[in-house]
DNA sequence: CGAGAGGTTGAGGACCATCAACGCCAGTGG
DNA sequence: CCACTGGCGTTGATGGTCCTCAACCTCTCG
Protein backbone atom coordinates (compact mmCIF):
# COMPACT_ATOMS: atom_id res chain seq x y z
CA UNK A 1 0.00 0.00 0.00
CA UNK A 2 1.73 2.98 -1.46
CA UNK A 3 0.02 6.01 0.70
CA UNK A 4 -0.27 9.77 -0.92
CA UNK A 5 1.92 11.64 0.56
CA UNK A 6 1.73 15.32 1.32
CA UNK A 7 4.05 18.50 0.72
CA UNK A 8 4.43 20.62 3.67
CA UNK A 9 3.40 23.32 1.79
CA UNK A 10 -0.26 22.49 1.54
CA UNK A 11 -0.45 20.99 4.92
CA UNK A 12 -2.68 22.74 7.38
CA UNK A 13 -0.13 22.71 9.91
CA UNK A 14 2.30 24.51 7.07
CA UNK A 15 2.29 27.99 8.91
CA UNK A 16 2.91 26.69 12.28
CA UNK A 17 5.98 24.40 11.65
CA UNK A 18 7.67 26.99 9.01
CA UNK A 19 6.59 30.45 11.03
CA UNK A 20 9.52 32.25 9.39
CA UNK A 21 9.66 31.96 5.61
CA UNK A 22 13.61 31.25 5.37
CA UNK A 23 14.56 32.15 8.18
CA UNK A 24 15.77 30.00 10.95
CA UNK A 25 17.57 30.14 14.57
CA UNK A 26 13.74 28.97 16.08
CA UNK A 27 13.83 24.92 17.05
CA UNK A 28 11.95 22.93 14.56
CA UNK A 29 8.37 22.73 15.42
CA UNK A 30 7.69 18.83 14.17
CA UNK A 31 9.78 16.95 17.10
CA UNK A 32 9.02 13.63 15.13
CA UNK A 33 7.34 11.61 12.35
CA UNK A 34 5.70 8.54 13.20
CA UNK A 35 4.59 5.74 11.57
CA UNK A 36 0.91 4.43 12.14
CA UNK A 37 -0.01 0.85 10.89
CA UNK A 38 -3.67 0.10 9.48
CA UNK A 39 -5.80 -0.07 12.85
CA UNK A 40 -3.51 1.65 15.58
CA UNK A 41 -4.07 4.76 17.31
CA UNK A 42 -2.30 7.92 16.79
CA UNK A 43 -3.98 8.95 20.55
CA UNK A 44 -6.81 7.96 22.58
CA UNK A 45 -9.78 9.10 23.72
CA UNK A 46 -9.50 9.96 27.90
CA UNK A 47 -5.79 10.52 27.57
CA UNK A 48 -3.63 13.54 28.27
CA UNK A 49 -2.69 15.58 25.35
CA UNK A 50 0.90 15.24 24.53
CA UNK A 51 0.89 16.36 21.00
CA UNK A 52 -0.77 17.90 18.27
CA UNK A 53 -0.46 16.25 14.87
CA UNK A 54 -0.59 16.71 11.31
CA UNK A 55 -1.42 13.92 8.73
CA UNK A 56 1.51 13.29 6.39
CA UNK A 57 0.32 10.22 4.56
CA UNK A 58 -2.49 8.10 4.71
CA UNK A 59 -6.26 8.35 6.47
CA UNK A 60 -7.70 8.31 9.65
CA UNK A 61 -10.66 8.53 11.42
CA UNK A 62 -11.11 10.87 14.11
CA UNK A 63 -13.94 9.61 17.06
CA UNK A 64 -15.99 9.90 20.03
CA UNK A 65 -16.61 6.87 22.33
CA UNK A 66 -20.37 7.25 23.75
CA UNK A 67 -19.45 5.10 26.96
CA UNK A 68 -21.41 1.95 25.65
CA UNK A 69 -18.89 0.79 23.17
CA UNK A 70 -20.33 2.55 20.62
CA UNK A 71 -18.47 5.15 18.55
CA UNK A 72 -19.35 8.53 16.65
CA UNK A 73 -17.03 9.74 14.05
CA UNK A 74 -16.06 13.25 14.20
CA UNK A 75 -14.40 13.36 10.99
CA UNK A 76 -12.30 11.59 8.46
CA UNK A 77 -8.42 12.87 7.88
CA UNK A 78 -6.72 13.56 5.10
CA UNK A 79 -3.10 14.28 4.43
CA UNK A 80 -2.74 17.90 5.49
CA UNK A 81 -5.16 17.52 7.89
CA UNK A 82 -4.78 18.85 11.53
CA UNK A 83 -5.44 16.27 14.44
CA UNK A 84 -5.65 16.41 18.21
CA UNK A 85 -6.75 20.03 18.35
CA UNK A 86 -9.72 19.50 20.36
CA UNK A 87 -7.86 18.53 23.78
CA UNK A 88 -6.22 21.99 23.75
CA UNK A 89 -9.15 22.97 26.29
CA UNK A 90 -8.95 20.69 29.08
CA UNK A 91 -5.28 18.87 28.01
CA UNK A 92 -6.73 15.51 27.85
CA UNK A 93 -8.20 13.87 24.13
CA UNK A 94 -12.26 13.98 24.21
CA UNK A 95 -11.57 12.16 20.58
CA UNK A 96 -9.19 9.51 19.55
CA UNK A 97 -7.34 8.78 16.11
CA UNK A 98 -7.48 5.70 14.44
CA UNK A 99 -5.42 4.75 11.00
CA UNK A 100 -7.63 3.52 8.47
CA UNK A 101 -4.45 2.68 6.61
CA UNK A 102 -0.94 3.08 6.99
CA UNK A 103 -0.20 6.31 7.88
CA UNK A 104 2.58 8.76 8.77
CA UNK A 105 2.08 11.50 11.04
CA UNK A 106 4.09 14.55 12.16
CA UNK A 107 4.02 15.22 15.86
CA UNK A 108 4.38 18.72 17.36
CA UNK A 109 4.24 18.49 21.57
CA UNK A 110 2.20 21.03 22.76
CA UNK A 111 4.79 22.52 24.65
CA UNK A 112 6.56 22.99 21.89
CA UNK A 113 3.66 24.48 20.23
CA UNK A 114 2.78 26.36 23.26
CA UNK A 115 6.58 28.32 23.25
CA UNK A 116 6.65 28.81 19.54
CA UNK A 117 3.27 30.47 19.73
CA UNK A 118 4.29 32.76 22.46
CA UNK A 119 7.27 34.14 20.53
CA UNK A 120 6.10 34.39 17.20
CA UNK A 121 2.32 36.07 17.10
CA UNK A 122 1.80 34.40 13.13
CA UNK A 123 2.28 31.15 15.43
CA UNK A 124 -0.60 31.85 17.66
CA UNK A 125 -2.56 33.10 15.44
CA UNK A 126 -2.61 30.15 12.84
CA UNK A 127 -3.41 27.75 16.07
CA UNK A 128 -6.41 29.46 16.59
CA UNK A 129 -7.37 29.88 12.95
CA UNK A 130 -7.19 26.20 12.90
CA UNK A 131 -9.15 25.16 15.77
CA UNK A 132 -11.64 27.83 14.60
CA UNK A 133 -11.99 26.28 11.17
CA UNK A 134 -12.83 23.07 13.34
CA UNK A 135 -15.44 24.11 15.19
CA UNK A 136 -17.32 25.82 12.07
CA UNK A 137 -16.51 22.47 10.29
CA UNK A 138 -17.95 20.56 13.20
CA UNK A 139 -21.34 23.23 13.35
CA UNK A 140 -21.95 22.14 9.69
CA UNK A 141 -21.97 18.48 10.55
CA UNK A 142 -24.50 19.29 13.29
CA UNK A 143 -26.53 21.05 11.04
CA UNK A 144 -26.60 17.82 8.52
CA UNK A 145 -27.25 15.55 11.11
CA UNK A 146 -30.09 17.57 11.90
CA UNK A 147 -31.77 18.55 9.09
CA UNK A 148 -30.89 15.84 6.10
CA UNK A 149 -32.38 13.08 5.05
CA UNK A 150 -30.39 10.23 4.27
CA UNK A 151 -29.24 10.83 0.76
CA UNK A 152 -28.47 14.24 1.06
CA UNK A 153 -26.03 12.96 4.04
CA UNK A 154 -24.25 10.85 1.59
CA UNK A 155 -24.60 13.26 -1.18
CA UNK A 156 -22.60 15.64 0.91
CA UNK A 157 -20.40 13.19 2.64
CA UNK A 158 -18.86 12.62 -1.02
CA UNK A 159 -19.04 16.31 -2.38
CA UNK A 160 -17.07 17.07 1.16
CA UNK A 161 -14.02 14.36 -0.08
CA UNK A 162 -13.90 15.36 -3.85
CA UNK A 163 -13.19 18.90 -2.52
CA UNK A 164 -10.59 18.02 -0.19
CA UNK A 165 -8.87 15.65 -2.71
CA UNK A 166 -9.47 18.83 -4.98
CA UNK A 167 -7.83 21.05 -2.65
CA UNK A 168 -5.07 18.51 -2.51
CA UNK A 169 -4.17 18.18 -6.32
CA UNK A 170 -5.67 15.29 -6.55
CA UNK A 171 -8.74 13.86 -9.24
CA UNK A 172 -11.68 15.52 -7.23
CA UNK A 173 -14.03 13.27 -9.24
CA UNK A 174 -12.47 9.48 -8.82
CA UNK A 175 -10.52 8.41 -5.11
CA UNK A 176 -10.11 5.92 -2.62
CA UNK A 177 -13.26 4.81 0.21
CA UNK A 178 -10.46 3.40 2.88
CA UNK A 179 -13.39 3.91 5.46
CA UNK A 180 -15.95 0.92 5.94
CA UNK A 181 -19.67 1.36 4.97
CA UNK A 182 -20.08 1.02 8.83
CA UNK A 183 -18.32 3.89 9.50
CA UNK A 184 -19.47 6.23 6.89
CA UNK A 185 -22.92 5.43 8.68
CA UNK A 186 -21.36 6.18 11.93
CA UNK A 187 -19.91 9.67 10.67
CA UNK A 188 -23.45 10.32 9.27
CA UNK A 189 -25.66 8.81 11.98
CA UNK A 190 -27.18 5.95 9.45
CA UNK A 191 -26.79 2.55 9.99
CA UNK A 192 -24.48 0.48 7.35
CA UNK A 193 -27.43 -0.81 5.73
CA UNK A 194 -28.79 2.87 4.46
CA UNK A 195 -25.42 3.72 3.31
CA UNK A 196 -25.30 0.73 1.07
CA UNK A 197 -28.42 1.67 0.06
CA UNK A 198 -28.04 4.81 -0.81
CA UNK A 199 -24.60 4.24 -2.62
CA UNK A 200 -26.50 1.99 -4.61
CA UNK A 201 -29.29 4.05 -5.13
CA UNK A 202 -26.31 6.53 -6.53
CA UNK A 203 -24.98 3.95 -8.69
CA UNK A 204 -28.03 3.19 -9.97
CA UNK A 205 -28.92 6.13 -11.14
CA UNK A 206 -25.44 6.61 -13.09
CA UNK A 207 -24.40 9.28 -10.43
CA UNK A 208 -21.15 7.44 -9.32
CA UNK A 209 -19.41 4.37 -9.64
CA UNK A 210 -18.17 2.12 -6.66
CA UNK A 211 -15.19 -0.19 -7.30
CA UNK A 212 -13.53 -2.14 -4.50
CA UNK A 213 -12.26 0.41 -1.89
CA UNK A 214 -12.92 3.36 -4.05
CA UNK A 215 -15.39 5.47 -5.88
CA UNK A 216 -16.28 7.55 -9.24
CA UNK A 217 -17.97 10.40 -9.35
CA UNK A 218 -19.67 10.73 -12.50
CA UNK A 219 -22.27 13.49 -12.01
CA UNK A 220 -21.25 16.16 -9.77
CA UNK A 221 -24.22 18.17 -10.42
CA UNK A 222 -26.97 15.36 -9.74
CA UNK A 223 -24.67 15.13 -6.71
CA UNK A 224 -25.12 18.68 -5.59
CA UNK A 225 -28.56 19.24 -6.33
CA UNK A 226 -29.13 15.93 -3.59
CA UNK A 227 -27.10 17.30 -0.95
CA UNK A 228 -28.18 21.15 -1.32
CA UNK A 229 -32.41 19.77 -0.63
CA UNK A 230 -33.20 20.96 2.82
CA UNK A 231 -35.11 18.44 4.84
CA UNK A 232 -38.65 20.07 5.95
CA UNK B 1 -37.55 41.29 32.32
CA UNK B 2 -34.93 41.64 34.87
CA UNK B 3 -32.40 39.41 33.41
CA UNK B 4 -29.81 37.61 35.51
CA UNK B 5 -26.59 38.94 35.92
CA UNK B 6 -22.81 37.60 35.62
CA UNK B 7 -19.83 38.51 37.50
CA UNK B 8 -17.15 38.87 35.97
CA UNK B 9 -15.20 36.58 38.15
CA UNK B 10 -17.53 33.85 36.61
CA UNK B 11 -17.06 34.50 32.56
CA UNK B 12 -15.55 32.53 30.68
CA UNK B 13 -13.88 35.38 29.37
CA UNK B 14 -12.42 36.42 32.46
CA UNK B 15 -8.85 35.48 31.93
CA UNK B 16 -9.38 37.78 28.95
CA UNK B 17 -10.64 40.62 30.24
CA UNK B 18 -8.18 40.73 33.08
CA UNK B 19 -5.18 38.87 32.23
CA UNK B 20 -2.92 40.36 34.92
CA UNK B 21 -4.39 40.03 38.11
CA UNK B 22 -4.26 42.89 40.25
CA UNK B 23 -2.10 44.67 37.99
CA UNK B 24 -2.51 47.26 35.24
CA UNK B 25 -1.23 49.27 32.75
CA UNK B 26 -2.59 47.25 29.69
CA UNK B 27 -5.62 48.46 27.49
CA UNK B 28 -9.26 47.15 28.55
CA UNK B 29 -9.93 44.05 26.47
CA UNK B 30 -13.64 45.08 26.58
CA UNK B 31 -14.49 48.18 24.23
CA UNK B 32 -17.91 48.64 24.96
CA UNK B 33 -21.16 46.92 26.57
CA UNK B 34 -24.28 46.39 24.43
CA UNK B 35 -27.89 46.40 24.92
CA UNK B 36 -29.63 44.14 23.16
CA UNK B 37 -33.42 44.00 23.20
CA UNK B 38 -35.12 40.55 22.41
CA UNK B 39 -35.06 39.63 18.97
CA UNK B 40 -32.10 41.75 17.83
CA UNK B 41 -28.80 40.29 16.21
CA UNK B 42 -25.40 40.62 18.22
CA UNK B 43 -23.50 39.79 14.94
CA UNK B 44 -24.80 38.28 11.44
CA UNK B 45 -24.53 35.10 9.34
CA UNK B 46 -21.40 36.04 6.78
CA UNK B 47 -20.74 39.92 8.37
CA UNK B 48 -17.16 40.59 9.12
CA UNK B 49 -16.00 39.41 12.27
CA UNK B 50 -15.28 42.75 14.10
CA UNK B 51 -15.32 41.14 17.61
CA UNK B 52 -15.56 38.35 19.72
CA UNK B 53 -18.19 38.80 22.47
CA UNK B 54 -19.09 37.41 26.19
CA UNK B 55 -22.68 37.66 27.10
CA UNK B 56 -22.86 39.65 30.79
CA UNK B 57 -27.13 39.46 31.08
CA UNK B 58 -29.82 37.54 29.33
CA UNK B 59 -29.47 34.55 26.65
CA UNK B 60 -28.96 34.41 23.07
CA UNK B 61 -29.41 31.78 20.14
CA UNK B 62 -26.50 30.97 18.08
CA UNK B 63 -27.94 29.76 14.92
CA UNK B 64 -26.28 29.21 11.54
CA UNK B 65 -29.02 29.79 8.60
CA UNK B 66 -29.14 26.66 5.66
CA UNK B 67 -29.23 28.87 2.67
CA UNK B 68 -33.15 27.96 2.41
CA UNK B 69 -34.73 29.81 4.94
CA UNK B 70 -33.99 27.45 7.84
CA UNK B 71 -31.90 27.68 10.91
CA UNK B 72 -30.35 25.29 13.05
CA UNK B 73 -29.17 26.64 16.15
CA UNK B 74 -25.81 25.66 16.89
CA UNK B 75 -25.81 26.74 20.92
CA UNK B 76 -27.65 28.90 23.31
CA UNK B 77 -25.94 31.27 25.15
CA UNK B 78 -26.19 31.77 29.10
CA UNK B 79 -24.44 35.06 30.72
CA UNK B 80 -20.64 34.43 30.90
CA UNK B 81 -20.93 32.65 27.53
CA UNK B 82 -18.49 33.39 25.04
CA UNK B 83 -19.39 33.99 21.38
CA UNK B 84 -18.23 34.97 17.80
CA UNK B 85 -15.49 32.54 18.22
CA UNK B 86 -16.24 30.42 15.46
CA UNK B 87 -15.59 33.57 13.12
CA UNK B 88 -12.01 33.54 14.28
CA UNK B 89 -10.71 30.80 11.11
CA UNK B 90 -12.01 33.21 8.02
CA UNK B 91 -12.73 36.75 9.34
CA UNK B 92 -16.78 35.84 8.57
CA UNK B 93 -19.16 35.02 10.85
CA UNK B 94 -20.75 31.58 9.65
CA UNK B 95 -23.26 31.92 12.76
CA UNK B 96 -25.45 34.63 13.77
CA UNK B 97 -26.22 35.43 17.44
CA UNK B 98 -30.23 36.82 18.18
CA UNK B 99 -31.47 38.27 21.41
CA UNK B 100 -33.78 35.73 23.42
CA UNK B 101 -34.33 38.17 25.50
CA UNK B 102 -32.96 41.80 26.69
CA UNK B 103 -29.10 41.11 27.00
CA UNK B 104 -26.50 43.00 28.11
CA UNK B 105 -22.85 42.16 25.81
CA UNK B 106 -18.91 42.53 26.43
CA UNK B 107 -17.86 43.11 23.29
CA UNK B 108 -14.15 42.80 22.48
CA UNK B 109 -13.07 44.15 19.09
CA UNK B 110 -10.98 41.39 17.18
CA UNK B 111 -8.02 43.22 16.86
CA UNK B 112 -7.66 44.45 20.68
CA UNK B 113 -8.23 40.65 21.46
CA UNK B 114 -4.99 39.98 18.82
CA UNK B 115 -2.90 42.55 20.58
CA UNK B 116 -3.61 40.85 23.49
CA UNK B 117 -2.95 37.81 22.30
CA UNK B 118 0.57 39.01 21.55
CA UNK B 119 1.35 40.40 24.47
CA UNK B 120 0.47 38.23 26.83
CA UNK B 121 0.58 34.76 26.11
CA UNK B 122 -2.26 33.40 29.13
CA UNK B 123 -4.54 35.48 26.25
CA UNK B 124 -3.52 33.69 23.93
CA UNK B 125 -3.69 30.31 25.70
CA UNK B 126 -7.17 31.49 26.91
CA UNK B 127 -8.64 32.02 23.55
CA UNK B 128 -7.32 28.86 21.86
CA UNK B 129 -8.90 27.08 25.19
CA UNK B 130 -12.05 28.19 24.70
CA UNK B 131 -12.66 27.67 21.18
CA UNK B 132 -10.80 24.35 21.75
CA UNK B 133 -13.88 23.54 24.40
CA UNK B 134 -16.56 24.81 21.81
CA UNK B 135 -15.35 22.47 19.30
CA UNK B 136 -15.43 19.32 21.82
CA UNK B 137 -18.78 20.60 22.77
CA UNK B 138 -19.81 21.09 19.06
CA UNK B 139 -18.87 17.72 18.85
CA UNK B 140 -20.35 15.76 21.30
CA UNK B 141 -23.49 17.21 20.13
CA UNK B 142 -23.05 16.35 17.16
CA UNK B 143 -22.88 12.85 18.47
CA UNK B 144 -26.27 13.38 20.09
CA UNK B 145 -28.17 14.17 17.32
CA UNK B 146 -26.25 10.91 15.12
CA UNK B 147 -26.79 8.44 17.63
CA UNK B 148 -29.56 9.02 20.37
CA UNK B 149 -33.84 9.16 19.92
CA UNK B 150 -35.70 12.31 20.77
CA UNK B 151 -36.25 11.36 24.68
CA UNK B 152 -32.55 11.17 25.54
CA UNK B 153 -32.05 14.41 22.78
CA UNK B 154 -34.30 16.66 25.17
CA UNK B 155 -33.17 14.70 28.36
CA UNK B 156 -29.65 15.74 27.79
CA UNK B 157 -30.57 19.22 26.83
CA UNK B 158 -32.11 20.02 30.01
CA UNK B 159 -29.58 18.05 32.07
CA UNK B 160 -27.21 20.30 30.14
CA UNK B 161 -28.71 23.53 30.82
CA UNK B 162 -29.24 22.46 34.48
CA UNK B 163 -25.82 21.68 34.91
CA UNK B 164 -25.06 25.45 33.45
CA UNK B 165 -26.94 27.10 35.47
CA UNK B 166 -25.37 25.75 38.64
CA UNK B 167 -21.79 26.12 37.41
CA UNK B 168 -22.98 29.75 37.55
CA UNK B 169 -24.42 29.20 41.16
CA UNK B 170 -28.12 29.04 39.90
CA UNK B 171 -30.61 26.20 40.62
CA UNK B 172 -30.05 23.23 39.13
CA UNK B 173 -33.33 22.17 39.31
CA UNK B 174 -35.54 24.63 38.18
CA UNK B 175 -35.16 27.44 35.85
CA UNK B 176 -36.33 29.65 33.03
CA UNK B 177 -36.72 28.06 29.17
CA UNK B 178 -36.44 31.30 27.28
CA UNK B 179 -36.51 29.55 24.37
CA UNK B 180 -39.40 28.55 22.25
CA UNK B 181 -40.31 24.83 21.79
CA UNK B 182 -39.44 25.06 17.86
CA UNK B 183 -36.09 26.51 18.66
CA UNK B 184 -35.34 23.65 21.01
CA UNK B 185 -36.61 21.32 18.05
CA UNK B 186 -33.99 23.32 15.79
CA UNK B 187 -31.34 22.46 18.13
CA UNK B 188 -31.58 18.96 18.65
CA UNK B 189 -32.82 18.02 15.31
CA UNK B 190 -36.89 17.88 15.94
CA UNK B 191 -40.00 19.17 15.29
CA UNK B 192 -41.55 21.47 17.64
CA UNK B 193 -44.34 18.88 17.87
CA UNK B 194 -41.55 15.88 18.91
CA UNK B 195 -40.46 18.64 21.37
CA UNK B 196 -43.67 18.95 23.15
CA UNK B 197 -44.58 15.38 23.20
CA UNK B 198 -41.61 14.66 24.97
CA UNK B 199 -41.53 17.00 27.18
CA UNK B 200 -45.19 16.58 28.14
CA UNK B 201 -44.30 12.47 28.68
CA UNK B 202 -41.61 13.48 30.78
CA UNK B 203 -44.02 16.08 33.08
CA UNK B 204 -46.71 12.60 32.79
CA UNK B 205 -44.19 10.66 34.38
CA UNK B 206 -43.23 12.87 37.26
CA UNK B 207 -39.90 13.67 35.60
CA UNK B 208 -40.43 17.38 35.25
CA UNK B 209 -42.80 20.38 35.34
CA UNK B 210 -43.95 22.63 33.14
CA UNK B 211 -44.66 25.90 33.83
CA UNK B 212 -44.95 29.25 31.51
CA UNK B 213 -41.62 30.14 29.97
CA UNK B 214 -39.85 28.00 32.77
CA UNK B 215 -39.49 24.53 33.98
CA UNK B 216 -38.15 22.32 36.93
CA UNK B 217 -36.88 19.17 37.34
CA UNK B 218 -38.21 16.72 39.10
CA UNK B 219 -35.81 13.47 39.06
CA UNK B 220 -32.67 14.09 38.07
CA UNK B 221 -31.79 10.52 38.18
CA UNK B 222 -35.01 9.30 35.56
CA UNK B 223 -33.65 11.89 33.46
CA UNK B 224 -30.43 11.06 33.63
CA UNK B 225 -31.11 7.25 32.90
CA UNK B 226 -33.06 8.40 30.21
CA UNK B 227 -30.16 10.46 28.66
CA UNK B 228 -27.64 7.38 29.26
CA UNK B 229 -25.06 9.82 30.80
CA UNK B 230 -22.89 7.87 32.67
CA UNK B 231 -23.12 9.07 36.83
CA UNK B 232 -19.86 11.39 37.36
C1' DC C 1 -64.20 40.26 22.72
C1' DG C 2 -61.33 38.82 18.79
C1' DA C 3 -56.95 37.88 16.91
C1' DG C 4 -52.64 35.90 16.85
C1' DA C 5 -48.66 33.53 18.70
C1' DG C 6 -47.20 29.69 21.07
C1' DG C 7 -48.15 25.14 22.72
C1' DT C 8 -50.55 20.56 22.95
C1' DT C 9 -52.64 16.52 21.18
C1' DG C 10 -54.24 13.21 17.67
C1' DA C 11 -54.22 10.41 13.16
C1' DG C 12 -51.73 8.75 9.41
C1' DG C 13 -47.68 8.00 6.72
C1' DA C 14 -42.63 8.36 5.29
C1' DC C 15 -38.27 7.17 6.31
C1' DC C 16 -34.93 4.66 8.26
C1' DA C 17 -33.50 1.00 11.74
C1' DT C 18 -33.69 -3.69 12.60
C1' DC C 19 -33.36 -8.40 11.54
C1' DA C 20 -32.13 -11.74 8.37
C1' DA C 21 -30.29 -14.00 4.33
C1' DC C 22 -27.12 -14.09 0.86
C1' DG C 23 -22.98 -12.85 -2.25
C1' DC C 24 -18.31 -11.61 -2.86
C1' DC C 25 -13.63 -11.74 -1.92
C1' DA C 26 -9.18 -12.61 0.48
C1' DG C 27 -6.73 -15.43 3.30
C1' DT C 28 -5.79 -19.95 5.12
C1' DG C 29 -5.04 -24.60 5.45
C1' DG C 30 -5.91 -29.13 3.80
C1' DC D 1 -6.55 -27.01 -6.34
C1' DC D 2 -10.35 -26.80 -3.38
C1' DA D 3 -13.12 -26.12 0.76
C1' DC D 4 -13.58 -23.48 4.53
C1' DT D 5 -13.82 -19.25 7.03
C1' DG D 6 -14.63 -14.60 8.29
C1' DG D 7 -15.05 -9.80 7.11
C1' DC D 8 -17.47 -6.81 4.35
C1' DG D 9 -21.15 -5.43 1.43
C1' DT D 10 -25.75 -5.83 -0.60
C1' DT D 11 -30.57 -6.67 -0.69
C1' DG D 12 -35.23 -7.75 1.11
C1' DA D 13 -39.10 -7.78 4.67
C1' DT D 14 -40.98 -5.66 8.58
C1' DG D 15 -41.73 -2.52 12.22
C1' DG D 16 -40.83 1.66 15.07
C1' DT D 17 -39.90 6.36 15.47
C1' DC D 18 -40.65 10.65 14.28
C1' DC D 19 -42.50 13.86 10.69
C1' DT D 20 -46.61 15.86 8.58
C1' DC D 21 -50.94 17.79 8.72
C1' DA D 22 -54.65 19.32 11.29
C1' DA D 23 -57.55 20.66 15.09
C1' DC D 24 -57.80 22.67 19.32
C1' DC D 25 -56.26 24.99 23.54
C1' DT D 26 -54.10 28.76 26.41
C1' DC D 27 -52.40 33.08 27.13
C1' DT D 28 -51.58 37.82 25.91
C1' DC D 29 -52.68 41.97 24.00
C1' DG D 30 -55.16 45.36 21.46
Amino acid sequence: MTALQMACGSCAMHRLCHPLTGAEGWLDAVQARRRLERGQKLFRAGAPQAAIFAVRAGTLKVSAPDGAGGHFIVRFLLPGDAAGLDGLAGGVHPTEAVALEDCQVCEIPRVRAEILAEGIPTVGAVLRSLIASQLAGSQVHSALLARHAAGERVARFLLDLSRRWDERGYSAASFRLPMLRSEIGEHLGLTMESVSRVLSDFQSRGWIRLTRGAIALLDLDQLRACAAIPLR
